[in-house]
DNA sequence: TAACTGGAACCAAAC
DNA sequence: TAGTTTGGTTCCAGT
């Protein structure tokens, strides 16, 4: 017998909502987590709940296919079996917060208009059923069946309608700005907003800015947030129960209309205008025509070279997938998304002004390859790449660099290069024949000008030495059941500046992660642009970002080359550690030119701890999509914050359940309960001991971790004013309270796979004595764990208390200070 | 010929 | 404020 929360995720809900719309501009402190605080979960501060928007979710028992269109909510849904109506409260208008009101303090003002944009379309991106019919912009803010409004834009167009200055090239550069090209480029595009013109304006940029004037528009779109986080607790294969929070994405962050654009349409394409889309799509599957009518913006064209039809994906639609700048696992269940062959560390990224660099290769000269792992369907899937952010925060689209598409004859993988808000993505399949396995030869990287970004309405991010990004891959795996299950991976960080590349050392890899506070042992770095005279520094800094230790460690030049640097691990400044610390160093060519930090960890005698922090900052970044030393989350990836119940219980033993946190923003505390059960669906599966990191167990079977060990995460006491997961692990650094039946963490990012991502930004709310006194530079992430480092006792922890150590850190600190990471230690006392 | 690649000139911002 | 450094952008030339 099934569940009420498994019904509930097999329901695919039709959304209707209303909004006040008196209030355009509002409170900041407003924004965020109050999308959850509809009727169900009251303001924890007891102010009292204003007259709300509301959502009603109907929830039906079965999918229909091909009734999508009936965006006006009003089609058929009388003959569907109504299992359900939930009426969900949305936030108040004032808990929308109008551009103008946006505060570089915000948790959004750091981000990228990107990323706003993609948490816009997240508010376009989560119906998450096979069935566009669900699309929840159906609604209001979508054009009725047939009316959708669609313009031709180009992909020249698109980077030409960006608001600010063409290209200046004396010459004209080699790419041509019209912004009415409608050629071979001609592109299709969903508006969303209601008052847009279908037509395409001159300087009309898919990344529109919100004014009064289109505010309207915008807060349709933060609607959409609100249906989506619903729906998402209803239809992903997560804890959702309406029962336990309303889902709501509670933090609207795009300034502009979501739109899915498609581009680079081959010459033999067809376009279907949306009727006769629909027409298509009323004639069954035999009709369709062989593009992907149902994947990513459904109107996608093949490329004639390759046999690979993009139909003959597993449907799904843009709409429905998750925002760019949502937070995914890399693996949910059986279900692995790797990258098996990473890029190079640089990559020098070429401007529109240019011609294209080509693609991303690997090391060996090779490309990268992405695999998905524990795929053993028939149906190809569509890999999705975009270009994300390289620095310490949360991984999302970058701002300044696109993907480009590479196509040619030395191009083996065929691709579709669609515009997803304001970001480029690039559709890989991911071919049950190729074992699900894609060779990404086929992917450049655009830089665009940071005039041109920068001074775009609402963006905040500078572009200046900001050039390090990653290659973000996705994919979604439609189940059975109707549920979409998304993986997302990163690659490590590729440095796209051709100066930087070529000038500043890099460092790749560290043979030491961690040794005792004496030091003494020899680390090995392997990179480049090192040179003869380069010194490695370590440094440590307090929590004021002040640096309080600094020591240059011996280089031992007849060892190093131009790639590697062999030094001794200077000693640690206090010889008695109680706690791991986790310093920095950094490689330091010349006068001004510097490595990016890396981390080391200064261990004490018989402490064990546990890797919290993978090498490099690209991992760091996948935000609650990695390991979390070394335990998987569970196949939630499209978790609500509110939804998500806060405790996450891990057994360390293979194939254990355990259930996942939230990974976007906008959470609820309060409406967590703490002791929420897992949902069935959302047990993990697969905990077996490869899925650990080597750093982690260090090449052991995480039954060293013993042989029951569970880890428990609850959700801080009053984190209710975070204005969601990111900020409440601000206000709540996870502590681990642990005896010897488990971990227990006060943070509910712990129980996301890559949990250290958000708790990078932590700051100390309720340091422990142990904390301020004994450890007062907490660590700072890496934390990879040596061997000796685990277990004094052959691997197996002793049974003692196992806390977290975190250094408490201003945010804008963290914003700020290169290489800083989250810090995370996970000890065993 | 087009795509790719490496280098460097030029310029502006930052120092 | 002027000089220097640094980094972004554009252009050129070779493969």
């Amino acid at each position: 017998m099934k569940s009420a929360e498994e019904d509930a995720y097999c329901y695919a809900p039709s959304l209707s909502f209303s909004l006040p719309l008196d209030d355009p501009c509002l409170s900041p402190e407003h924004h965020g987590t109050q999308a959850s605080r509809g009727r169900y979960y009251p303001r924890p501060n007891g102010t009292p709940a204003l007259e709300r928007p509301r959502i009603e979710i109907t929830s039906y028992g079965h999918f229909p296919e091909e009734d999508a269109e009936d965006s006006s909510g009003t089609g058929n849904t009388a003959a569907k079996q109504v299992n359900s109506i939930v009426t969900l409260t949305l936030p108040n208008a004032d808990g929308y917060r109008d551009p103008s009101c946006l505060s570089p303090a915000s948790s959004m003002s750091s981000r990228s208009c990107h990323s706003e944009a993609s948490s816009h379309e997240s508010g376009l991106s989560c119906n998450y059923e096979n069935s566009p019919q669900n699309s929840p912009w159906q609604s209001p803010c979508v054009s009725p069946k047939g009316g959708s409004p669609r313009t031709s834009v180009s992909d020249e167009s698109w980077i030409g309608s960006r608001p600010l200055s063409q290209p200046s090239s004396p010459c004209g550069g080699k790419r041509k700005y019209s912004f009415s090209e409608t050629g071979s480029g001609c592109l299709k595009y969903h508006l969303y907003s209601p008052s847009h013109s279908p037509g395409p304006s001159p300087r009309t940029s898919p990344r529109l800015s919100v004014t009064d004037d289109t505010w309207m528009a915008n807060t349709n779109q933060y609607t959409n947030s609100a249906i989506v986080a619903a729906i998402n607790a209803l239809s992903t294969d997560g804890v959702s129960d309406l029962g336990e929070g309303v889902p709501l994405k509670a933090r609207k962050t795009c300034l502009e209309p979501c739109l899915s654009i498609n581009l680079k349409m081959e010459p033999r394409g067809v376009e279907l205008s949306p009727a006769e889309f629909e027409d298509q799509e009323e004639f069954g599957p035999s009709s369709r025509l062989p593009f992907k009518k149902d994947t990513y913006g459904r109107s996608f064209l093949d490329v004639p070279q390759h046999a690979f039809t993009w139909a003959s994906s597993k449907p799904y639609m843009s709409a429905s997938l998750p925002a760019l700048d949502w937070q995914l696992p890399t693996r949910s269940g059986l279900y692995s998304l790797q990258i098996e062959v990473q890029p190079k560390s640089h990559h020098r990224a070429h401007y529109e002004t240019e011609g294209s660099r080509g693609a991303v290769k690997a090391l060996a000269g090779n490309h990268p390859v992405v695999q998905l792992h524990g795929y053993t369907e028939s149906d190809p899937l569509t890999l999705q790449l975009f270009i994300g952010t390289a620095d310490d925060r949360l991984l999302r689209p970058h701002a300044f660099y696109q993907v480009h598409r590479i196509t040619g004859k030395t191009v083996s993988t065929p691709t579709h290069e669609v515009l997803h808000c304001s970001t480029k993505v690039l559709e890989i399949p991911l071919l049950p024949e190729n074992n699900m396995r894609a060779v990404i030869d086929c992917a450049g990287i655009l830089k665009l000008r940071n005039s041109d970004i920068e001074l775009r309405k609402g963006e905040t991010d500078i572009g200046r030495k900001n050039t390090r990004v990653r290659m973000v891959f996705r994919v979604h795996i439609n189940q059975p059941n109707g549920r979409t299950i998304s993986l997302q991976v990163a690659s490590s960080p590729i440095e796209c500046s051709q100066r930087s590349a070529q000038e500043l050392p890099l460092v790749d890899k560290q043979s030491v992660e961690s040794c005792c506070a004496s030091g003494g042992e020899r680390m090995l770095l392997t990179g480049h642009n090192f040179h003869p005279d380069s010194r490695v520094v370590f440094v440590e800094k307090a929590q004021d970002g002040c640096q309080v230790w600094e020591k240059e460690a011996k280089v031992d030049k007849a060892a190093s080359s131009s790639t590697s640097l062999l030094v001794d691990i200077p000693p640690y400044h206090n010889q008695k550690l109680s706690c791991p610390v986790v310093v920095n160093f950094f490689v330091c060519s010349g006068k001004h030119r510097r490595s990016q930090c890396q981390h080391f960890t200064y261990l004490p005698p018989n402490v064990l701890t546990i890797k919290t922090e993978p090498h490099d900052d690209y991992e760091v970044h996948r935000p609650c999509s990695q390991n979390v030393s070394g335990l998987t989350l569970p196949s939630n990836p499209y978790y609500s914050p509110e939804v998500l119940p806060p405790v996450v219980s891990v057994d360390l033993r293979p194939n254990v359940s355990f259930t996942a946190c939230p990974q976007r923003l906008g959470g609820k505390p309060s409406s967590f309960p703490l002791s929420s059960s897992p949902s069935p669906s959302a047990k993990l599966q697969d905990l077996s001991p490869t899925h650990f990191p080597k750093s982690l167990y260090n090449g052991s079977s995480p039954h060293q971790m013993g042989p029951h060990q569970s880890l428990v995460v609850q959700q801080g006491p009053d984190a209710q004013s975070a204005s969601g997961c990111f900020q409440q692990s601000l206000l709540y650094p996870p502590r681990i309270i642990a005896g010897p039946a488990g971990l227990h963490s006060t943070s509910p990012n712990i129980t996301e796979e890559h949990p250290f991502h958000s708790t990078h930004h932590i700051a100390p709310s309720q340091p422990t004595t142990e904390d301020t006194n004994q450890c007062p530079q907490l660590p700072k992430g890496t934390g990879k764990s040596s061997p000796s480092s685990f277990s004094p006792d052959g691997g197996k922890p002793s049974p003692a208390a196992v806390s977290i150590k975190q250094e408490p850190q201003e945010l804008d600190q963290v914003y700020l200070d290169d290489g800083k990471y989250r810090k995370w230690i996970y000890s065993f006392m």
